[in-house]
DNA sequence: GCCTAGGTCCCGTCC
DNA sequence: GGACGGGGCCTAGGC
């Protein structure tokens, strides 16, 4: 990857930390950093930096591992899997350690634009203005964040060794059915979970009293008519793998399903059982 | 909404804006305020504030209809359609005005927690620390932070008019198609979109060159199992509208499809065509 | 409010 | 790398 010469990024890969720093004193924005005495300096704050003071600080904050945000009046250029524009406006802007980018209006859950995990973040000066790029390879796609105001740069180090812990999950549901097959049907025997058939991956494979071949599929919440879609496909492959006069009986677990649902499951010669993934 | 006494929005609310501020300057932490001398105070910044000056300064926020931001060491608790749990480590908090939360570790575009728009937002102190509440109903969901350490705190006030221009969507392929039939097939005539059927709307509703009726499915990009059964479902429920002899052919519009969507699409006496949504 | 389907879906998993 | 399906999916559009 070719950066022309002006792009802070190759500068701060060849500035060592202490000269960092002394850039990061000269800046003219106001600025706050604090250092805790066991992991050294975990955040650093500028406000109204200059262009300069901006891009170095960004750029040294992705050196760093920081996660970087830069809050500002800004446009937004994203070409990839689709392409979009954003006229200027006050955002606020992410780049992680780990390549992914995000861009936030004061709206909404979603980001309005952003990268995936795995781009190159890169920050320099065009024009006097703060220009954030962040590109990935397939698919090759590319972001840029062109800022006409940055009110507001920070980097946060930090630590996060633990993993999230969630409960009420499909496998959840799954555990639960495997725990006590009869909640699904007196004398319900699980076989398999994953078992593969041309059609995909069944979650649940059994059978029933009788000795009849049972597919199960679950969903964690009410359904419509794309999971009775899904099991349809699994008892056609089945069917056609097992010999003619085989029948395979499928079974829909989930809390609801909406009347689509329902109808679709009659036409098929499908079954539904209200189950819900446990509470804890 | 009811809230016990020290909850500091209940406070805030019955403040005016100049003690609010007096409330800023008295705080122990590092602060920083960046004005516009048209908006007044875009970005208020606190590092390193007291639980108390933390409080304040969120609810200001909140209050002010700010974008506010908390960086600290953090317990996460989730509870609602799922229940989850995350230890402590060090996350970056978003409060959106509209009511969003989202909770961002250093890795991943999503965020590790959230909650969606039209959530209250709670801040109180408790046993000194920190703790933002974010609550909605239907579904009741409850998301709880609490604070170790609050390393940062910021509030952003700004403005943002415009809206995102996206091409490559599922609504520009279709478009394409109405504007030159053809590159369908030749003689194809649209005669409705998003026409209704017992299964659903139709993408595109038409006749071939022989009259025969023609049910046309669209995606902008690659398309697997789902996208084929979706287009099974639209024309058996169209034939089943019919009379008894009518047959109608279902066309599957995608940039391209998997080998087993494929398959499907044979089995089922369904159609292909290539083609992407345009470049702009 | 529910239902239905799109999304630059993201994400994990398994091939 | 592609494929397949889950997700606390979110979000928009109808009804």
């Amino acid at each position: 990857m070719t950066s022309p010469p002006h792009r802070s990024s190759e500068l701060a890969n060849a500035d060592g930390t202490v000269r960092c720093r002394a850039l990061f004193i000269r800046s003219a924005g106001r600025v706050g950093s604090v250092s805790d005495p066991e992991f050294g300096h975990r955040t650093e704050t500028l406000q109204q930096p200059s262009p300069e003071a901006a891009r170095d600080a960004i750029a040294r904050g992705i050196d760093r591992g920081a996660i970087v945000t830069v809050y500002g009046r800004c446009t937004v250029d994203y070409d990839g899997r689709a392409t979009s524009y954003l006229e200027a406006g006050d955002r606020h802007v992410m780049l992680k350690p780990d390549g992914a980018a995000l861009v936030h209006t004061a709206e909404g859950q979603q980001p309005v634009n952003w990268q995936p995990p795995g781009c190159d973040h890169d920050v320099f000066c065009e024009d006097g203005h703060i220009v954030i790029e962040s590109l990935r390879t397939s698919p090759d796609e590319q972001l840029r964040v062109r800022f006409q105001n940055v009110l507001q740069v920070s980097a946060f180090a930090g630590s996060d060794e633990t993993e999230l812990a969630l409960v009420g999950t499909e496998a959840d549901l799954r555990r639960r059915i495997l725990e006590e097959p009869d909640l699904l049907e007196t004398g319900f025997m699980p076989l398999a979970t994953e078992r593969e058939t041309p059609a995909g991956a069944v979650d649940i494979y059994g059978e029933d009293s009788t000795g009849r071949a049972v597919v199960v599929e679950l969903k964690r919440r009410r359904v419509g008519p794309d999971a009775v879609s899904q099991l349809r496909r699994y008892v056609d492959a089945l069917e056609r793998d097992m010999h003619a006069d085989a029948t395979v009986r499928g079974i829909l677990v989930a809390p609801s399903v909406t009347d689509r649902a329902n109808r679709l499951l009659s036409d098929h010669g499908l079954e539904f059982i209200s189950l819900e993934p446990p509470d804890e």
